[in-house]
DNA sequence: TTGAAAGCGGTACCAT
DNA sequence: ATGGTACCGCTTTCAA
């Protein structure tokens, strides 16, 4: 049987108060008696019961982590480093991954008593969730949200300065012919990347070669690229809209002998695995995921320790990584 | 202030006992009560208090994961699986990512009374784990576990049958100059896979092209591949260890201007996600991820419902996938 | 069928 | 500096 408080107490002779006290380091204890407390804890292998403690306290030191796919370098960096950041704070990570956004594992997380706060990671329909958080007035942090209106604490990246900032690269390589392949228009981040995209091209006197619309997937890059073969036009930069896209193009490209960047410089997003691994190496924007999760955890944790309901948004600035995929056009 | 089962209770003019009585569908209750505590239940917005009830109860209904990676196809898979199978029975997920075997979160998840259970997925250093939960008796189950002799419960794929019918896949396309690129020697699945392989040359009357050891990563396998191609000498098919392996091979080949599997065929490992999105599609053999990680909860979650201590081992077999990647040997 | 009361293992207020 | 005790919210005997 698992030693109790009380074990330690009688053990060591003192009260469990005094025990509380020293596991605490609250009130003052002679220093003797925190000898032989400490002593009596080693001795009986003592650990204090989680379920107890959050009882008496009020809280469970739990983080609960909504999120739709761990399929995604950004996502996975993200996770860990929250992982990383509540361990150095003493709490601990309650996932929950689930596509369907209507299941039940989902909305059991949200239980007010479960977790003392909760991090929604790009969540599609995430206005579901927050009126109900808020309701039962959970403190919740919003990763990467769909909406910027509405006021609440989130941590998100400038994906318009992502988007104009690939463009202007591609600009200043010298290109004109510039095509954007991007993904579903019901993410923000598309939307945001697309107009960032299309402002830098005006500014250059520029309109696009092409604006293409899919999934987030290799296989549409694939596609795009190949029907482009296939009319014979072709653009002679992209701006992917994912690393995966990228990496569809430059398969296409390869698979009829055209290399990249000699015959068409690709840039991606998001820095994926594969952006850094596969050849042409790809030049890619990149989020600054470990950032992004440090943020989402220290907002959620301020939260919770103020219990101010300040609406802080936080937006990191993603970063050009240039790599082997872009080239100046030749004359 | 959120309603406490005394506020049910006092509601609905019944007994705490009674309204605990509804809760858990356990002892009689006259069907009219059951409705007026149901109403004030719903009146009231009341959801029972975790910690509470597992302070009462002595469980915890949380299941925890160690890890040491998101990155990678299979364990994601497994996540996903183990997450939806904990929702299904009513249980938690608590994860805990470490790369650093040592640190402090992943220790802490190994208190008895946070968590019902643990599953360990392909931890190194397994044994520093076991023995510790062991004494410690918290139930646990080991998925691709290092060692195969101690006597705990585990769910494992058979990487020898793995890699036996990657190569007498091989083989049976008449293949004969067949090299075998694998990961490191520390893991128990790369020595797996490299005896299978062994094993069905031999059996073929043959001995491998080459044995290259290195990491699981699309670098090693590119700079194994260019390096083959620099010397002259090439294998006409290679038995990678995982598609990363595979995938750095292919890549390196296309640079040279030769085609998989035209040129050579190679097969990966793990069917991670874009071995079937990359042309030439890969050939590869498949772990059961979901099987895998239904498997290991319900192992666990027997183990502590019974309360049995037997040890089972579940055993699955990989699958091979064939795709584009492999071909007949042209004479 | 129902309820009073005793835990479960801590924390914290209030004396001493 | 130390300890008695009420309490956190729920489950579980045991009687009625």
């Amino acid at each position: 049987m698992k030693a109790s408080i009380y074990d330690v107490a009688r053990y060591c002779g003192l009260s469990v108060v005094t025990v509380s006290r020293v596991l605490n380091n609250t009130g003052n204890v002679r220093e003797k008696n925190r000898r032989k407390v400490l002593d009596a804890i080693e001795a009986l292998d003592y650990r204090p019961h989680a379920a107890a403690q959050s009882l008496a306290r009020g809280h469970t030191r739990i983080i609960g982590l909504m999120m739709t796919t761990l399929h995604d370098r950004f996502f996975e960096t993200v996770v860990n480093e929250i992982n990383r950041a509540l361990a150095r704070y003493g709490y601990f990570l309650a996932l929950s991954v689930s596509s369907d956004v209507r299941s039940r594992e989902t909305h059991d997380l949200m239980h007010e008593d479960r977790v003392d706060g909760l991090i929604l990671l790009s969540l599609p329909e995430e206005d579901r969730y927050v009126a109900q958080l808020k309701k039962r007035s959970i403190p919740f942090v919003l990763i990467d949200n769909q909406r910027r209106d509405h006021m609440v604490p989130s941590v998100l990246t400038d994906n318009y300065y992502g988007g104009y900032e690939a463009a202007k690269h591609l600009l200043s390589l010298g290109h004109t012919r510039i095509a954007h392949v991007c993904g579903p228009e019901y993410f923000l981040s598309t939307r945001e990347r697309k107009r960032g995209f299309l402002d830098a091209l005006r500014e250059g006197g520029l309109s696009p070669f092409a604006v293409v619309q899919g999934d987030y997937e290799i296989g549409f890059g694939y596609n795009t690229a190949k029907s482009w073969i296939r009319s014979g036009k072709l653009p002679t930069a992209v701006f992917a809209g994912d690393d995966y896209i990228a990496v569809g193009i430059v398969n296409a490209l390869a698979e009829e002998g055209m290399r990249v960047p000699e015959a068409m410089s690709v840039i991606g997003y998001d820095d994926q695995y594969i952006a850094s691994r596969l050849r042409p190496y790809l030049t890619t924007v990149r989020q600054p995921a470990e950032n992004i999760g440090q943020s989402s955890v220290e907002l959620l944790l301020k939260w919770i320790g103020a219990g101010s309901t300040a609406s802080v948004t936080v937006e990191w600035k993603p970063e050009l990584v240039i790599r082997e995929s872009t080239a100046p056009l030749k004359a």
